[in-house]
DNA sequence: ATCCCTGCAAAGGGTTTGCAGACGC
DNA sequence: GCGTCTGCAAACCCTTTGCAGGGAT
C-alpha cells in the first residue's frame, strides 16, 4: 500500500470516527478493523467472505459484528450494498470512488463497473416529473460479458 | 375483466403454452392457474402473497409450485422479478406492458413506475464500450415519494 | 459505573429440496 | 406406463436476535 493510499485510509478512518461520534456510537477496535478490511479489497464481496477473510488473519470477530458494522458503513456512505439477482447481499467500498453502475454477467457472474453521466439527467427528469426526491440510484445491466459471448452460441441482444 | 382483457389473457396463455411445449415442460392446471393469478394483479407482489391469494380462493396449490412456476414465468419473460433493498423478491406481470423502471420510497416502501427511453441509449453505449451483450437492465431510484417529502423535515436531494 | 457493543449460538424467514403420490404425455 | 410435477414439510442459508460478559465513555 502506497503512502498515498495510507493517507486516504487515514482520512476515511477519521470520517468514520466523526460519523460514529455524531451518531452516538462507540469507537471500537472491531469497527475500525472491519473498515480496514473492507478498504483492503477492491472487489464486490459478501458478508461471510469478509468475515472469513478476517478470521484467516486470526482477527477475533463475529459475524454479528460484521453485519452490524457493514450496516453502519452503509449508513455513512463508506460502503455500498447491492442485491443483484443472486439474492444475497454484496458490498463494496464507496468512498473516493466514482459513482458508477454495474454489469452482471448471467453466465459467469462476473461483475464489471461502468460510468455514464447521462444517468443523472434521467434522475433529474424523473424526480421533477414524479415529484420524487431521489437520494440514490442503482442501475444494473444483465447479459453476457465478452468472454461468455465468445464461449456460447450467439444469443439475441436486446440492444 | 373486459372482453379485450380476456383476449389478451388468452393470448398470454397460448404464449406460455408454447413456451412450455418448446422447453419440454408439462402443461399443468397449477401452472396456468398461477399465470392467471399473476395477471389478475397489477401490483408488485411477493411469492407468499400470491400463494395466500390463491389459497383464499380455495385453490389447492403449494408454495413450492408457486416458486417453481414463477421461475418458469420469469424465464419466458411473462413475469419480472425484482430484488429491491428489502431483500425478498417481488414480482410483476411483464407481457404487453411498457418496459419501465422503478422508484422506491425509502420511507413508506411505495413502488412507482416510470419510463425514460434515454436509458436505452446508455445501454447501447455501454454494450459497445464494454463489449457486453445486454439482455436486460434494472434501474431503480431510491428516495422519498411526494407524500413522504411533505411529511418529513426537508432532506437534501442528490439531484 | 453505565450501558452499548461484542462473541457465540440459536432463532428467524424467505426459498429450496426430498419424497411419495398424481397426472400429463 | 414413464417420468415429471405436485403438495407437504423439513432442510437450507443468509441474516438477525438474545444473552452474558467486556470495554468505551
Amino acid at each position: 500500500m502506497t503512502t498515498n493510499d495510507e493517507q486516504t485510509l487515514s482520512h476515511i478512518k477519521q470520517f468514520f470516527s466523526a460519523y460514529l461520534q455524531k451518531a452516538g456510537h462507540r469507537k471500537t477496535r472491531e469497527r475500525f478493523a472491519i473498515l480496514e478490511e473492507v478498504y483492503s479489497r477492491d472487489d464486490h464481496f459478501d458478508a461471510d467472505t469478509l468475515y472469513m477473510g478476517m478470521k484467516s488473519k486470526n482477527f477475533r470477530v463475529s459475524r454479528a459484528t460484521v453485519y452490524n458494522t457493514l450496516d453502519l458503513l452503509v449508513n455513512c456512505n463508506l460502503v455500498t450494498k447491492h442485491l443483484f439477482n443472486s439474492g444475497n447481499a454484496v458490498y463494496e467500498r464507496a468512498f473516493g470512488f466514482y459513482q458508477h453502475d454495474h454489469l452482471v454477467c448471467k453466465e459467469c457472474g462476473k461483475i464489471t463497473e461502468f460510468c455514464d453521466p447521462r444517468i443523472h439527467n434521467i434522475n433529474r427528469k424523473v424526480a421533477e416529473l414524479m415529484h420524487f426526491q431521489v437520494t440514490e440510484h442503482k442501475l444494473t445491466l444483465y447479459g453476457l460479458c465478452a468472454n461468455c459471448v465468445n464461449k456460447n452460441t450467439p444469443h439475441e441482444a436486446e440492444y
